[in-house]
DNA sequence: GTCTATACTTCGATAGAC
DNA sequence: GTCTATCGAAGTATAGAC
């Protein structure tokens, strides 16, 4: 808990109130409409006691990471723990409004440092729960250990699900259909549902030969 | 060309300077780095000027966008015609220097209409020439004609070159590695040098099966 | 311990001098 | 046509009143 000037800094509802108000206007308007007015003014709250609950806008930013993080988190391990994890994670990180707000916290993050560590830490831990998750996948499918296949898996999941969400914010739509198509095929192959048939004679085919060529 | 008050846009050389200050200080500092002021001060001009050649910063934004633009046309263009045109792409946007320069015009973007409109533009041709180009090498090497793995392929390599950058700008690495020696291993396979020499007995092997499997 | 008044800096933009 | 003086709004942060 970075900052933390004495009081319970979970059970002040000021400082809570001041939290959420700067999660929406991230969510809604993204990095620019961050400042210590813009967020008072959304919690119903007086500018100068943002400075009061957070020393600087570094240490309200932390707090408003961590506060994401931890949601993130609990939704993280609900996907983790669903039936088709990996499917589960893709339409995790596929959900835009909370890739908006990413975007803007990496945004952020060139200007305070704390923050930066802080995302650092967070974004290696999920990176790492989502390799393992791949690798479980992987193994219950009977493939053959492979130091590359399972990192990389996890690496294209989130690139393509973030580059997504960043070009439609810009207004790029160009091939996001066919990649979100070949994820998915990707996906059901990987992870075949209970219901889906694979109208495939062989349902379980080995997943490449090592030499890891995509389609 | 956005904006032109009266004189020639090209020709004007405090104006020249003012955009090659504003590229330089987005590609060493990011978009925080980007005011009239800070601009103004790099070029050794009076702050004041910067709205004389440019009404508004949405008006320089634009202009040195376009600028940054032009230059990656031609390095593009470049990509485009060696050998093997989409190493080319792959190494030309691993450079992490100009991803960090796009992912700053991207964050002003949220804040400059005009910005995000030229990006938009400028974003989605150079994606169809890519798509073009992975089509054109696809056809060379015998492939069935397949309308999802060719802008598959484009928006990947964009996809993952972009996360990477960003990422290791927060710190992250977490299957950096990994990813880069699977997409190399994509585009060896895909665009075998004439030097690589595969020690495969079948040197050109079909791509997949039509089912966009991985690995 | 909680909040107010206020300092100080930087921002984009423009009116009008030359 | 070119540049200067200056405005008003918004930014973070703090000293000290209650």
């Amino acid at each position: 808990m970075a900052f933390n000037r004495g009081f319970d800094s979970t059970q002040t509802k000021s400082r809570r109130l001041l939290i959420e108000a700067a999660e929406a206007l991230l969510e809604e308007e993204g990095q620019y409409a961050i400042s210590a007015r813009r967020i008072a003014e959304r919690a119903g709250i007086k500018p100068q006691l943002v400075h009061y609950y957070f020393r600087t806008m570094d240490d309200l930013l932390v707090a408003v990471f961590n506060s994401a993080a931890d949601q993130y988190l609990e939704l993280h391990e609900a996907a983790l723990d669903s039936a088709q994890p990996l499917h589960a994670i893709w339409q995790l990180n596929s959900h835009m409004p909370r890739t908006r707000r990413n975007m803007a916290f990496i945004a952020l993050g060139t200007q305070h440092p704390g923050l930066r560590a802080e995302m650092q830490r967070s974004g290696e831990m999920f990176r790492a729960m989502q390799i393992e998750a791949v690798e479980r996948v992987l193994r219950e499918r009977g493939q053959a250990p492979d130091p590359i296949l399972a990192p990389s898996l996890a690496m294209l999941m989130a690139a393509i699900a973030r580059t997504t969400a960043m070009e439609t914010q810009i207004g790029i739509t160009l091939a996001h259909d066919e990649i979100s198509r070949m994820v998915e095929a990707v996906l059901d192959r990987l992870e075949p549902g209970p219901a889906a048939d694979q109208p495939d004679a062989d349902a379980n085919p080995p997943l490449g030969d090592g030499q890891h060529e995509v389609s």
